[in-house]
RNA sequence: GGCCCCUUCGCCAAGCGGUAAGGCAGCGGAUUGCAAAUCCGCCAUCCCCGGUUCGAAUCCGGGAGGGGCCUCCA
């Protein structure tokens, strides 16, 4: 199978261009992880959810896809960072890393396939730079290892630069054993004491680049469809990458390079060097982690990204009419929208015989959702029409009085076709799949019922038109951070406040 | 200094040559005992100046402002 109309914006050529992969049906993608010395901060976020995103989407178009997030777990960063926390360089990684992975997994990043370690794949790395020198384009010097950038007629394509704009006022680390300022260590000799491994050149460990031109070839092959990562990363790691491994193979070694804008924290970008982050770990104590990755999905994913607390109150709040759309649903088809199964792979959705104006509408919707997600991964347009499809719900829900007793079934059935199609959608973006843990009902019975107790209470003052007892419970019980709506048969509450 | 990118309503944001999606906030209305929730309506000509075009937020040139990379960085 082919996806026709999908375009992917492509950095290497910088257009969108028609998305065609090396073996029909079939997507490779690699993503470039972290550096763990540190804690994820939210920007280590915004690259893994776009392309779990992408995944989702191109799975549903029907492509097989194998996605791969590395993890750099050697590095002068670590070397540095280990013996301040008092633990080893392998320590110290094993802990980064596992905040990292549980912050993938709280944000609903779910399709990843392998997560290779750069210390598990020496014996390939080696091999990969011994391949390099015997191929002229890299050489030893005292313990370490270069690329030599002269040898590599297109170096700077992906940055779009040429060597010699690269080294124009640049402050490249003068080193009297490199040839050429430009060149870029693939091995480095390890000082006493350092985390070392046997080589050819000595002891010494991998430059920063050659792990992920080794680890992506072994486990997607010579070439990868999509590799993406931060536009941070564009130079020097990605020319590099792309520099030693067509230098290797001699192949091609992305089709379509996808860099992600970066995080801002005010004027300025997020990182760990700046050290204005903001940590996902304690980030995700105040804010659903639907949020967030609403919040990273709301922007297109090429565009910087501004962080504000004020930003995240805003986006949950127009979260909240989804989640309380939820709760209408249930009410009115006694069916949890969280239980709906939803077709995974694209479905050829019609508005059926007699062909309603609601459903009509739905079709439409989801037409356009599907358009925007077919022009580069647009997830901030695609929301749009998520939101459209919000309204379209409660409209038909409230023009055909679907919460009366009266309702007729076949309008109850033609809400449930909708929301199905909200529920697919969803599912695409990788929202909506569990209520947010705010938003739990009370399990506690003695609360439930006490709530209940106080709310007979309260209608039959209403009833009695006692209005000032009325109004003075449904105040306290607002402080006590418990919500009341009024409907013409009975009182919804919910906990949450009415925000 | 060099190379890229961005600038759309109060805020966020889609838009990729055909006459400005959506969200938040705000205002008005329906509904309500009053609220809440929901629905309906109102709310921008696109940083500035030129140019190309029948037609430009969208293309080209210049200017202003902001950001990224050139050094570790998702």
């Amino acid at each position: 199978m082919e996806a026709p109309d999908l375009r992917v914006y492509n950095t290497l050529t910088k257009e969108k261009e028609p998305f065609r992969t090396v073996d029909p049906g079939k997507v490779r993608m690699y993503v470039c992880g972290p550096t763990v010395y540190k804690p994820s901060h939210l920007g280590h976020m915004v690259g893994p959810v776009i392309f779990d995103t992408v995944k989702r989407y191109l799975t549903y178009l029907g492509y097989q896809v194998t996605f791969v997030i590395n993890i750099t777990d050697i590095d002068d960063k670590l070397i540095a960072e280990a013996p301040r926390q008092k633990i080893t360089v392998t320590e110290l990684a094993e802990r980064v890393t596992k905040d990292y992975v549980e912050n993938l997994r709280m944000l609903n990043v779910t399709g990843v396939d392998h997560m290779p370690r750069a210390t598990h794949h020496i014996p390939e790395i080696r091999t990969m730079i011994e391949g390099l020198i015997a191929k002229g384009f890299a050489y030893a010097a005292s313990g370490d290892v270069y690329f030599d950038v002269t040898k590599d007629d297109d170096y700077g394509k992906l940055c779009h630069r040429d060597p010699a704009q690269l080294e124009a006022g640049s402050r490249i680390e003068v080193s009297d054993k490199k040839r050429n300022p430009g060149d870029f260590a693939l091995w480095k000799a390890a000082k006493p004491g350092e985390p070392a491994w046997d080589s050819p050149w000595g002891q010494g460990r991998p430059g920063w680049h050659i792990e992920c031109s080794a680890m992506s070839v072994k486990l997607l092959g010579q070439t990868l469809d999509i590799h993406g990562g931060g536009l941070d990363l564009q130079f020097p790691h990605h020319e590099n990458e792309l520099a030693q491994s067509e230098s290797y193979h001699g192949t091609t070694f992305v089709r379509y390079w996808m860099h992600n804008g970066l995080m801002k924290t005010g004027a300025e970008k997020m990182s760990k060097s700046k050290g204005n982050e903001i940590v996902v770990s304690e980030l995700l104590k105040r804010y659903d982690p639907e949020t967030l990755r609403f919040f990273l999905l709301a922007t297109h994913y090429r565009r910087p990204i501004d962080y504000s607390e004020d930003r995240l109150d805003e986006v949950r709040r127009g979260l909240e009419g989804f989640y309380r759309f939820f709760e209408r649903f249930e009410r009115i088809t006694k069916a949890r929208f969280y239980d709906l199964q939803a077709p995974s792979a694209r479905s050829s959705f019609e508005p059926g015989q007699p062909a309603t104006e609601f459903l009509v509408e739905i079709v439409r919707l989801w037409e356009q959702f599907l358009e925007h997600m077919d022009d580069d991964f647009n997830t901030g347009g695609a929301i749009g029409v998520l939101y459209e499809l919000l309204t379209a719900l409660n409209r038909f829900a409230d023009s055909r009085q679907l919460e009366s007793a009266a309702a007729d079934p076949a309008d109850i059935r033609a809400l449930q076709r909708g929301a199905l199609v909200l529920k697919e959608l969803s599912q695409i973006l990788g929202i909506f799949h569990q209520p947010p843990a705010t938003r739990e009902t009370v399990s506690n019975e003695l609360v439930s019922g006490l709530v209940q107790l106080i709310l007979e209470v309260r209608n039959d003052a209403r009833k009695n038109r006692n209005f000032a007892l009325a109004d003075l419970i449904r105040k306290r019980l607002g402080e006590l951070g418990v919500s009341l709506e009024d409907r013409k048969e009975d009182t919804i509450w919910r906990l949450g406040g009415t925000c």
